[in-house]
DNA sequence: CAGCATCCAAGATGATACTG
DNA sequence: CAGTATCATCTTGGATGCTG
């Protein structure tokens, strides 16, 4: 028995809280190309296809928020933004690097399930 | 360089098209929920705490047709239903579990990171 | 017990335009 | 370049009532 007697999936416990922010699309994918360095805010971006500038922006201070990413504004001409993981982020970043390939390795064969599946219960 | 050449992130491949369903919450605590043994229908909806009996149906639906878990009906008066893992489910499990407690054993320091960062930018 | 159907409110997200 | 603001939409999900 662990040293915890409340339960895991309950909405009162801390990490419930803030499941909800990293079980999110665009909180993994962020977090994952973050991963190995620094990158700016227009080259997420277009590297992250299908996030618009609002969630790019709106993902990118939340994460910020909770200490997963740092925010670096330099002083240059037009002003360079980079992002960058934390040591906290980093050991979060790892597992849902995990995450990503395995959609990455397996999608082909999640996509084949649905097929059968849905020729077995297709209807008239 | 790995043995793609499209980018992981981008909507067009076939992970991401169903990264979407197993980057949310329910998904991930049914899927860890189930890792063990096999969970019946009303027993998920008293565990899990905050879902919906609408959510636990649906999502368990999703997960059937994705090959992750598995349905069974027993024909007892009423009747038993059972959810199961199957083999794909159990790989995606484990990386989920991993997520899951790691939002559990760092919970407290994303929240104190909230507070550090609503302090210093707070509004007058 | 294990669901499905319907209605509806709230939040998430996209599109567009503007700013330091 | 790196955002913010506003508006419109579209999905999500809760509440409720019914069924085999």
């Amino acid at each position: 028995m662990p040293d915890y007697n409340y339960n895991v999936y309950a909405s009162a416990c801390p990490s419930r809280i803030m499941f909800d922010s990293i079980s999110n699309k665009w909180t993994m994918f962020i977090l994952d190309r973050l991963r190995d360095q620094p990158v700016r805010f227009n080259q997420l971006l277009r590297e992250i296809e299908g996030i618009s500038q609002k969630m790019l922006s709106q993902t990118l201070k939340t994460l910020e928020r909770d200490g997963l990413i740092t925010r670096t504004a330099f002083p240059t001409v037009p002003v360079t933004v980079e992002y960058a993981i934390t040591p906290l982020g980093q050991t979060l970043s790892s597992t849902v690097h995990v995450l990503i390939h395995w959609a990455e390795h397996n999608g082909d064969e999640i996509l084949a399930a649905r097929a059968a599946y849905d020729a077995k219960n297709k209807q008239v």
